[in-house]
Formats: structure tokens, C-alpha cells, sequence
DNA sequence: CTTGACTGCTAATGCGTATTAGCAGCTAAT
DNA sequence: ATTAGCTGCTAATACGCATTAGCAGTCAAG
């Protein structure tokens, strides 16, 4: 197979007993010059075209002309993690549908960083095959942000980054404000001493989130506890937030607050009757739990799609750079609740 | 930074005194060839491609040498449908995995038949942007599927899938004994009046399954219903069930056991203890259900990996056609145990 | 019958790289 | 003195497409 010659124009152009440049025009011409073809030719090698499922080679078209309808994705992590609920999914189903609705093709970065460290600019930009591309994953590398905010390759960032030395496009989620809903539904409760289970510094969605939550807290409520980590021991967290008598705990990790709960449940305490649980992400794979946390809800697949749309806007019409938060809803749930009395 | 013209192995060979194809030679030239370029030139290219971090056109670069790196995954439905337990994330896991080792990206043709029905030879077809493709999906279209195989394009479907015209390239899982062998470990328990629910002509998968039952089917045993469809009502597909007097049950979709172990025990009947459930299966997505059953494992990841790898032979070996049959290993479960006595 | 406009095409070129054929200049052997 | 072989490069070309300039023919107007 790998001496099998594949079809190019000039194959079709003898086919049709044209010229190659002929079948260029047909192909993607401009109407003024289609005019010049009449529609008995063109449609004879429209069917020559159609009868050997001839396409363009993608990368001579963008040797010639620069695009090819091709939208890569660069994620940091694998795309299909081992865990079934994945983080990626969600976006990669907006991102494919959008891009299917443009009429654009994905392209997965995956041979990327063959090792255990991906980087975008690894082995000679492969990315550069693409038209543009998107890129997720939750630790970016600063060094190549700032590479790609330079260069004038079009990409969009899903989720909000900055410090690239200028301004990043991007689709992300407003978990500022998502977390301030909660805190102050919280408050509207009655809930004064609170619990903040998460580090608070990093990344940019670990960022936003507390400043969410820290923007809340003004008079009457007060943070009696800040556990600057995920993934405690369950009981030392729980140990802790008792002894700090906080009656609302938010937590970053879902896991977290799952496997806190359970060792609550397992001390004879309950939630939300001896203290609410609110819950602001879901990064890690939790064990399944019966409960419904009170959450935000973050629109992953809205998310795909409107970073799709945007780099499309910058490939095709050279668009300016966009920063776009999407709301995120409250989730009811089952975990907040009035303060005990 | 925005502004400047990419550098050409032209710039870089004025830079250095030297011709384009010295910069080429000494970027990536055989040993052969390298031999015969002193190490002061070398190092005086060397330094110039340094000094302005020139890097290589991937473009120009594939264009010259004929192959992509690319593979072409297309699926007969969307690859990430809205039920996050879907059917292909475990094939595309395997898939990327495998396409990073080998160093290819993936090339997902969402673009193909935007409607509901999708085609690989859909006008605008663009498949042959990569240099092969994986075929994946529960129902192959037969037509699409002959032209594949009388044409010359490398491809390797993931399944079991025949009839089209010649031998199809495959990597697929064993249905057939792996059916075979729940049958057989069922009259090893004593069951000797089996149920079957599920069709069983069509589709490769569908008939592999069959196949294996039938074929367990020897003396002692005895098939004393076949519900021959999917999805019946549970509660007439158990009425069928106590009607005949069967003691194991096989069904070819895990939604249909679910409801129908769910149905059997709003009846007071439980399983295994009434009558065995064994599990074929699982396209559909499936209510949640304590039991663990009875069934057998579809290595989807080593499929997908499998499928990669020997495409990857095809494209760059010319290898001859393969057909492989993974093992599906049973899973113990819950639900098959001794015949009541 | 000349000019001009229009029609239906094609030849030629460029994109940036990889690769091959081969050219000078030299040395060593015949 | 010729040949053979080596060194250190370069010119030329292919890759597949898009695009532009322009050619040959027709037809209508002047």
C-alpha cells in the first residue's frame, strides 16, 4: 500500500480530458473564473471526481494556498483517559459538533510529546498542519503560551489563561462568579463560619474559584478554615472543619467532598443537617456517591463549541482576540441547606 | 513577531554562505550524505538555525516526502455521543494511545455526512487527507465497505465485518467463543433449558454471538425460547421466560437483563437464584443496576490499539491483510450459579 | 476586414522542503 | 599522463495544488 500512488489532479485532469489546472478551477475556483467553464465540462469532471473519491491532498492545498479545513487539538493530558467519566469528553463533543456544523475536520494532536511530557511544540510544528487549533488541558505550559500569544498561529485556549505576555483568546467558565453565587446563597441561609477545602493559588480556574469565594466574604461572614490542599486524608479534613465549627464547607474537588461525607456519614453526622457540603469542580474521578451536591455546573460542551466558533472567526476573517465566560449555573442539589438552629 | 516572514532553509543558507540544500543535508541528510559535509560547515548551519530558532516547515516538509503521519478515524455515529458511557471512548482511548506510540495524530472525520446519515464517500469525502483509516460503528454500511476493499486505500475496521467483496482488514473481539464458553460453564452449573434473548441474523456481532450459543448447543442442552428482538417490554419477556422453564438466560444486550433481573424482582423472584442472567453484550446504554452480572469482557482498548498498529503495518509495509479475533474473557459476576435443584 | 470582447481552456509558476545527479578540485595510483 | 576515487558542495527536480497570464478561437460591432 505504501507504493500506491494516490490520485491527484492530474490523474482526474486526463480522466476528464482536461488540464489540471482545469480541475483546480472546477475544484474551488473563483466565480469569475468558473464562469468561464461551462457547466457540460465542469460536470464531466465533477463525475470523474465524484466516481474515484478524489480530495485534494491537504497539505499540497496548503502548501499552495495556506488552509485546509483542518482544526487541531492539543490537549496536555491524553484525550481518552483510562477513567471512563472523563474530563476531556464533555468538550470534545462541542468542540465536534461545532466543527462539524463549520464544515471543519478535527485533527488530535496526539503524536505530540511521545513521552510522558506533552509539549505543542515538540517535534517540529506538526500543529502547523491545521489551520489553527485549540488547546485544553489543566496545567498549560507558560513557556508555550507565551510562544503561541507571539507567534501568529490562530489558536484558542478553553479556559481562561493569562500571563502569556498579551492577551490570550479563550472560552472559559466564570467560576468567579459561579462560587460567589454559592457563598452567598450559603450566607442567605445563615451559614457565618465557612470552610474552604482547596488550594487557592496556581492555576487560573483554581484562582478564580477563591476569588469567588474570598470576594464573598464580607461582614458576617467569616472563613474559619482553609485546608490548602486536595486530596487530605478524609478524616483529618473532617476532624478539622469540625473543630472549626463551620457550618458550610466548599470543597474544589468533588472527590473530596465525597469521601468526606462518607467519613461524616460513618461518625454518625450527617450533611447538610450538621453541615452544608458545596461543591466547585470536578477534575478528579470521584467514587460514585448517593449524594447530590450543591454545585456549579459547568457548560463543558457550550464551552467546545464557542471556542470552535471563535477560532474559526480568527482563521477565517483574522477576527481579534477574544476572552469569553460562560455563566455557571447553580446546581440545587441536596447538600446546602439553613443553618442548623 | 507577528509580522515576520516565517525563515526558509533559503534564508538560513544565505546566512550561512552556503546553497538550501546544504541547510536541508545538514538538518536531516542520510549519514551517507553527511559524511561528505565537513564539521565546520555543519556547525557553521548549525549555528545560524540557532541563532534564529528556525524551525522546518512540517508542511513542505510532508509535501516532499509523500506520507502525513496522519490517521483517519471515522465512525458511522458521532464519536462523542451525549450518554457519557458511550460506545467508542474505549476504542479512541486505545486508538490515540497506540497512534502516540507510533508517533501519527488522528484525524477525526466529523466532517463527513453533516446530516443524520454519515458516509464515508459523502461528497467532499477527505479521508484520503490521511495517509489510512480506521472504520469503526455498529452498522457498516455494505456498499461503503466493498468500495474501501476494491479500492487501494489502506483502512482496517474495527469489528468483525465480511461479505464486502474480498477479505476486510479487521482487529475484532470473539464473541463467538467467548458466548461459547458462558454456555458451556452454564451446563457445567446443570442448566440444562436455556433461554436466548436477542436477535440473531445481521450484523457480524449479532451472528458471532449466536453462532456460539447454537453451537454449545449439544446434547443435555436445550434452547427453550428465543425472544428474537431487543428491547421487549421486561415483563413479557420474563412471563416468557417462567413460561418456559428455563434456568439460565442468555441476553445479548445488558439494558435488556437489567430490567428484566429489576422485573423478576418486583415479582419476588430473584436472580440467580430463580433463573441465571448472562450477559452478551452492551451497545446500549444500560440503567444503572446493583447486580454485577454474568458476562463476557470486550477488550475495546486492545482493539482499538490492535486496529492502529495494523494499520500502521499497512501504510508503511505494505503488509498483507489480517483478520484478528481478540479473546473476550469472562467475568465472573453474580448472576450465573448452580441450577436449582 | 479589422477590432474588440468574450469563451474555453492551458502553460507556467511558486509554495518550502528532500533528494539525487553531478560538477569542480584535489590526491594517489597506474 | 591518465585514471580513479575522494571531498565538498550545488543545481535541479519532484511533491500536488492554486493561481495568473495568456493563447486560440468565435462572434458581433464598427
Amino acid at each position: 500500500m505504501a507504493g500506491t500512488k494516490r490520485l491527484t489532479q492530474h490523474d482526474i485532469a486526463k480522466l476528464a480530458g482536461v488540464s489540471q489546472a482545469t480541475v483546480s478551477l472546477v475544484l474551488n475556483g473563483a466565480p469569475t473564473a468558473l464562469a468561464r467553464i461551462p457547466q457540460e465540462t465542469r460536470e464531466r469532471v465533477q463525475h470523474v471526481i465524484r466516481s474515484t473519491g478524489y480530495v485534494a491532498d491537504p497539505i499540497a492545498r496548503r502548501m499552495a494556498k495556506g488552509l485546509n479545513r483542518i482544526l487541531g487539538v492539543f490537549t496536555y493530558e491524553p484525550a481518552f483517559p483510562s477513567e471512563q467519566a472523563d474530563f476531556f469528553t464533555p468538550f470534545l463533543l462541542g468542540i465536534e459538533e461545532e466543527a462539524q456544523a463549520q464544515n471543519y475536520d478535527l485533527l488530535l494532536l496526539t503524536g505530540a510529546g511521545v513521552g510522558r511530557e506533552r509539549k505543542i511544540f515538540a517535534d517540529g510544528n506538526r500543529l502547523r498542519i491545521a489551520d489553527g487549533c485549540l488547546v485544553l488541558g489543566r496545567e498549560f505550559d507558560r513557556a508555550e503560551l507565551k510562544r503561541l500569544v507571539s507567534g501568529d498561529y490562530p489558536f484558542v485556549a478553553i479556559g481562561r489563561r493569562e500571563d502569556a505576555g498579551g492577551p490570550v483568546p479563550y472560552v472559559g467558565g466564570d467560576y468567579t462568579n459561579g462560587t460567589r453565587a454559592l457563598v452567598e446563597k450559603a450566607r442567605a441561609l445563615g451559614h457565618e463560619k465557612l470552610a474552604y477545602v482547596g488550594p487557592s493559588g496556581s492555576a487560573e480556574s483554581v484562582v478564580d474559584r477563591w476569588r469567588g469565594f474570598a470576594e464573598a466574604i464580607t461582614e458576617g461572614v467569616e472563613l474559619v478554615l482553609h485546608v490548602d490542599e486536595v486530596g487530605r486524608p478524609a478524616g483529618e479534613t473532617l476532624d478539622a472543619i469540625v473543630a472549626s465549627g463551620a457550618t458550610a464547607v466548599f470543597f474544589v474537588e468533588l472527590a473530596d467532598a465525597v469521601r468526606v461525607e462518607a467519613a461524616a456519614r460513618a461518625r454518625g453526622l450527617s450533611v447538610p443537617e450538621d453541615f452544608s457540603a458545596i461543591v466547585l469542580g470536578s477534575h478528579v474521578r470521584a467514587e460514585r456517591s448517593h449524594m447530590q451536591f450543591t454545585a456549579f455546573d459547568i457548560p463543558r460542551e457550550e464551552m467546545g463549541r464557542q471556542a470552535t466558533a471563535m477560532l474559526v472567526r480568527r482563521i477565517e476573517s483574522a477576527a481579534p482576540i477574544e476572552q469569553i465566560l460562560l455563566t455557571c449555573e447553580p446546581v440545587e442539589g441536596q447538600t446546602l441547606a439553613n443553618k442548623r438552629t
